[in-house]
RNA sequence: CGGGCCGUAGCGCAGUUUGGUAGCGCGCCUGCUUUGGGAGCAGGAUGUCGCAGGUUCAAAUCCUGUCGGCCCGACCA
């Protein structure tokens, strides 16, 4: 470490509020360059270089193959897949001399497809699976949270070519397989969540979430364990019930009733029930989004959802997809004159405003929530007025039926097993089975037995490799510094020199080179000058996952420290035997992570 | 893009209210002492006080503008 490009800090960086950036920074791992932009220092490039070398070996496992394309990317191929929009500023975009678009790329589905494309085109070649690891550049809005969310990142991404969906599965199970024994190598928690396909097309998916309270996204897990992302979870169909009996429909006043908390109070004021007083969930709220197409054109809809539960627009645009939505201004809603603000109710809408003879109805969607036959309070499109007893297929329909409302713990699972609950999570990796979306775009195809042309179906899988770095030391630390698992540590066995004497010093090279030989990798504090409080703090700020200390008690009693950075006993060994000893320690901690 | 906080040495910060020409701790360099849990003493180096205008005899400090950073939200593989 004498001679180690490092400086540890004692204070974190203001500017990071999260575990893994503040240690990684102040252990001398990275360093920040520009927001969302590191800078990997020595030690650091050691861990990603583990943590890669663990990527590819479980890539080699099953036979994908290893190339690395450009990140600078002429803009063609992303305009043939309409990506060069669809991600519009998210995309670092630039020009070269002559004034031609180019890109950084942010994932690489087109390049991909087209290496295949111009290289094969037999059945024969058939199934390939390819990947690299690269640098990713995505434009955040709001890079944050270190190493988590930046806008330069380390990606693998793995891309497989199948003639068949039946190969396209098995290319997908293989990979998900590998996927758990990376992570299961890295030390890192993970749930694999059910997904929503998204912008990248396809069908099946799956995320692996780390479960972190840091995490950006939510999933919903069943009490049997399955999981969801929440724009994947879809609503369990309700049974229809049968409110036919429901007197006809009627309107009563409901002056100054800005809020459903504003209805039900003057509902149980004027209008009350005989049963039981009237509730938020007893009123459907219609909610008007404008809608807007990927070309800029947009359209007011609305959807309609119990009055006791918010509207959630991802979920909206899960369903709606490739609209994306937004919650509709004074100046859009007032486009639709049949519309009152605050009073919105179904006659006016979709199915019943063509009925009634509007020209070009406003669409309308209700929430999976809202069963058959069940009975509603709702706006009666004049101001100041509610309507009862609408009964959902007796008094309106919808032209479709959506899941726009947010989840709520409790809500039953689609599985059926019980109530969902509610996790953060960090998004680690993605399979996707993406079909033929982009080589149908591009027109892979190649000839099958018999001389004819088939579509290639495709395959990618994702893993967020420096992002996961990140998690590992958001798993692996504490108040002192960094715990790293042994599958991923700079170095098995630090080597703290506690004194300067020359037995100190001759013990300490000599204990260091007999780890080396014996195959351990060391980091040795062979720092003259530093104090020993100084060297162990930093022992355990850098966190390697065994720490030997010669110094005092070799002088003494000719014995070496041993210890484990995450806990546990010291172990005062003859200095003749530490070597061993250590040698079975990191043995041991390496077993723990033995996926076979 | 909205809301909040903040830009002073490599890192952490004070100084800004009340204008007077740059400071503390850590780190770094030299010397001596010290050496098992972030040592002590002495000496030293390091700054376009984010940037640009303005007010003033004088601006880190006041005014205007602007750029940047972090957090929350919007957005987002």
């Amino acid at each position: 470490m004498s001679s180690l490009f490092l400086r540890t800090l004692r204070d974190a960086p203001a500017d990071e509020d999260i575990d893994s950036a503040k240690l990684l920074i102040r252990a001398g791992y990275i360093r920040k360059e520009a927001p969302g932009v590191f800078a990997w220092l020595p030690l650091g490039l050691r861990v990603l270089n583990k943590i890669e070398g663990i990527v590819r070996e479980e890539m080699a496992s099953i036979g994908a193959q290893e190339v690395h394309l450009p990140a600078l990317l002429p803009r063609e191929p992303y305009e043939t897949t309409h990506r060069w929009e669809e991600y519009g500023d998210n995309i670092f975009k630039l020009k070269d001399r002559h004034q031609a678009d180019y890109l950084l790329a942010p994932t690489h589905e087109e390049m991909f497809t087209l290496l295949a494309k111009n290289m094969y085109s037999s059945y024969k070649d058939l199934p390939v699976t390819l990947y690299q690891i690269q640098t990713k550049y995505r434009d955040e809005a709001r890079p944050r949270a270190g190493l988590i969310r930046g806008r330069e990142f380390i990606m693998k991404d793995a891309y497989s070519f199948t003639c068949d969906e039946e190969g396209l599965k098995e290319c997908y199970r293989q990979e998900r397989a590998a996927y758990e024994r990376v992570y299961q190598r890295l030390g890192v928690k993970y749930i694999i969540v059910h997904a929503f396909s998204g912008p990248m097309g396809g069908s099946e998916s799956e995320e692996f979430l780390a479960p972190l309270p840091i995490g950006e996204d939510t999933f919903a897990q069943s009490p049997a364990g399955k999981a969801w992302n929440v724009e994947a979870l879809k609503t369990p169909a309700l049974s229809d019930v049968d409110f036919s009996a429901t007197p006809v429909p009627f309107d009563v006043a409901t002056p100054d009733a800005g809020s459903i908390n504003d209805i039900v109070t003057v509902l149980n004021a004027q209008a009350p029930r005989s049963d039981r007083a009237w509730q938020a969930g007893d009123t459907l709220k219609n909610i008007a989004l404008t809608a807007h197409y990927p070309d800029g054109h947009a359209k007011l809809i609305v959807v309609g959802l119990p009055g006791d539960r918010e509207v959630d627009l991802k979920r909206v645009e899960a369903c709606l997809s490739p609209l994306e939505m937004s919650l509709a201004t004074d100046e859009e809603l007032a486009q639709h004159p049949e519309l009152v603000k605050g009073f919105i109710g179904p006659m006016a809408l979709g199915p019943q405003a063509k009925a009634a003879g509007v020209e070009r109805p406003v669409e309308y969607y209700l929430d999976a929530h809202i069963a058959k036959g069940s009975a509603w309070v709702s706006g009666a499109n004049t101001v100041g007025r509610h309507t009862l007893n609408l009964v959902y297929g007796r008094d309106f329909i919808a032209d479709g039926v959506i899941e726009a409302s947010q989840l709520n713990p409790g809500d039953m699972s689609p599985d059926g097993s019980g109530p969902l609950s509610f996790q953060r999570g960090v998004e680690i990796g993605q399979v996707f089975q993406l079909g033929r979306k982009y080589t149908d775009a591009f027109g892979f195809t190649v000839l099958d037995e018999n001389g004819k042309a088939v579509p290639v179906w495709m395959g990618s899988y994702g893993i967020g490799v420096s992002r996961v770095l990140a998690c590992v030391v958001e798993f692996h630390h504490d108040g002192k510094g960094i715990m790293w698992p042994v599958t991923v540590a700079p170095a098995q066995v630090h080597v703290v020199m506690a004194g300067r004497s020359d037995a100190i010093v001759s013990e300490a090279e000599e204990f260091v080179s007999q780890l080396s030989s014996k195959g351990i990798e060391v980091l040795f504090d062979d720092r003259r000058k530093i104090r020993p409080g100084v060297k162990f703090n930093d022992a355990e700020l850098l966190g390697m996952p065994v720490i030997a200390v010669v110094g005092r008690d070799f002088e003494q009693n000719g014995t070496i420290e041993l210890r484990l950075r995450d806990g546990g006993e010291p172990q005062v060994v003859p200095a003749e035997e530490a070597a061993g000893r250590a040698k079975e320690m990191v043995d041991h901690l390496l077993s723990q992570y033995d996926v076979n």
